[in-house]
DNA sequence: GTTATATCTGTTATATTATAACATATCAAG
DNA sequence: CTTGATATGTTATAATATAACAGATATAAC
């Protein structure tokens, strides 16, 4: 499981890693990785944390971009629906997908004293889901689990 | 699993039977289950579909009582966060709970053509969260299911 | 090479969801 | 009866998200 979020580690070369995937990706799949759409992804990648729409706007802003809701909403679109990016539901917030290129239901911690979100690959819940869906004869097209929590170091912080 | 909500049932014993589960377990906690609190929760368990907020406000408008916002909110946070209902993130909409009384973490099953949403009893996801938490040295608190799909109603229409 | 087609961006306006803040009411405990 | 706790009423506003249309750019079709 992906617990990068809550440890120390080379950000800048995971941040430059994961653009390089999704631009080749975007290459293969013929999507065209825009200037905004790439600055987004950039954004989101330089937090481990969610972003709203609006903070994002601001930074997008910052950077000489045009500062209209539709600008960042439909960057956002793109970036999630090709699964370069998620939607933390709970949050209503965004952040960069830490699994570019494999496929898989996220599965979100998110600490509910930082805010940082880290997210895990459950390898196992796809099946357990289904199962609870053969059940009931439903089919998942989709499935995302969040959960609230504490993360490592602010429980650190709360117990000396 | 429950796949209730996409089954034809008593449904009037069912709602009859969740509000006296609720009161009485409002009184055994001293919770107050206040006229406007009762009506919402009735009118979420007349559905098996999620209800947004705005939606809720306006059927308790029809039955007389005050249709600003907070009060509509302020009803639904005490059933949330009692357990008697639940939100779905990802419709901005709450629904009320199918388990009443048994602790869990919930998974809905949302049918994105009907918009009716089953909630499932995931006793083994749980475990799972923990396992993947445990890896990340995370503490749950609390952990959400939402998985998107085509309910067994909707599926017979689709492929006859 | 010009015309058609699709895709992306810019902009204005507005819809939808949710909360803050303060006033009033009710009820139980001391 | 007055203090404190809890609930409701009301006004205003914050935060999140989308609709709709105009212009720009690129690609494909002829």
């Amino acid at each position: 499981m992906d617990s990068l979020a809550f440890k120390k580690h080379n950000h800048k070369h995971c941040i430059e890693n994961s653009i390089s995937k999704v631009e080749l990706m975007c290459e293969n799949a013929r999507l065209i990785l825009t200037p905004v759409r790439k600055r987004v992804l950039e954004i989101l990648l330089k937090e481990h944390q969610a972003l709203g729409a609006y903070k994002i706007l601001d930074r997008l802003r910052e950077d000489g971009f045009s500062s209209q809701p539709p600008i960042a909403y439909r960057a956002l679109d793109f970036l999630v629906s090709n699964g370069f990016a998620h939607k933390i539901e709970r949050l209503n917030a965004f952040i960069a997908c830490a699994h570019v290129g494999e496929k898989h239901s996220p599965a979100f911690l998110i600490c509910r004293m930082c805010e940082a979100v880290g997210e895990a690959l459950p390898i196992t819940t796809k099946g357990i889901l289904n199962e609870t869906a053969l059940t009931a004869d439903f089919v998942i097209e989709e499935a995302v689990l969040e959960a609230e929590g504490i993360c490592p170091n602010c429980k650190e912080v709360a117990t000396p």
